[in-house]
DNA sequence: ATGGTTGAAAGTCAA
């Protein structure tokens, strides 16, 4: 089984990227971020004619998360319980014997600023949900744009990023405090070389000169840590004509 | 250094 997240910022724009890779690629499951579309605009015929069933949480113009798989998704969450936040960021269905929870997490903005205060605090109640949805799904898999490095093996330049957006302690200790769940990162269960980005920036040929992060993550619970059979990040969407400025990752589970 | 580029939407805001 082929699983996949990727930030397609915005998918109106990208569906047909997303049609190309779908047929390239045959993922079984993928997590989508940045639909920025209303619920009643997903192009729920087309990727049925691609071959997958759809969840979705979005809003106009702003964040908006999907699921596709070749399974019927069941027992669908959109909101983390107890937290009432306008913004579209999570996403959990059962595929299969597999839970997926898939994320939007807070970009941030700038560290000190609203936005920042607003992702840690954000960052802590998923922790909850996915403590207590791991509790009950072993075969937990959480995955998407998490804008967080998990450390500088996953920055192009971690002496000029610093402890920057994205890269700062506290960030990167409410990521630890998601791992700690027993949630592993199945990119790194893999590689351990530094260099290897999903996102670069739309800006001074970043992406050409290699200039990246790894922000998109594969996340999977301690059991099914023996079934996972290799991970990845597909550039090859990033090199396409009007790209998004994220590409696919994703993992292979034997199961 | 807060630059430049893209998307949504129509002037900016978010990333």
């Amino acid at each position: 089984m082929k699983i996949a997240s990727w930030n397609v910022n915005s998918l109106k724009v990208r569906l047909p990227h997303l049609g190309q890779w779908l047929a390239d690629a045959q993922p079984d499951i993928v997590a989508l971020q940045e639909t920025k579309l209303e619920d009643a605009k997903f192009p729920v015929d087309e990727l049925a004619a691609a071959g997958y069933q759809a969840v979705y949480s979005g809003q106009k113009t702003y964040n908006g998360v999907a699921i596709l798989a070749r399974e019927p998704p069941a027992d669908v969450v959109t909101d983390i319980p107890g937290l009432d936040d306008p913004q579209r960021r999570i996403l959990a269905a059962t595929i299969g014997p597999l839970r997926v929870v898939d994320l939007y997490v807070v970009n941030g903005k700038a560290v000190g600023d609203e936005k920042y205060a607003y992702k840690l605090e954000w960052m802590a109640r998923v922790r909850e949900f996915l403590a207590r949805e791991h509790e009950r799904h072993p075969n937990l898999v959480v995955l998407g744009d998490f804008n967080i490095c998990p450390d500088d093996r996953d920055v192009y330049d971690p002496v000029a990023w610093g402890e920057d957006i994205l890269c700062s302690p506290p960030e990167r200790e409410a990521l630890k405090a998601i791992t700690e769940l027993g949630l592993h990162d199945s990119f790194r269960l893999f590689e351990s070389e530094p260099g290897h980005y999903s996102w670069w920036d739309y800006r001074q040929a970043a992406f050409r000169r290699n200039m990246g992060l790894r922000i998109d993550l594969i996340l999977i619970g301690e059991a099914l840590k023996p079934a996972a059979k290799a991970a990845g990040i597909d550039r090859e969407p990033r090199r396409w004509e009007r790209p998004s400025d994220h590409t696919p990752v994703t993992l292979e589970l034997d199961i």
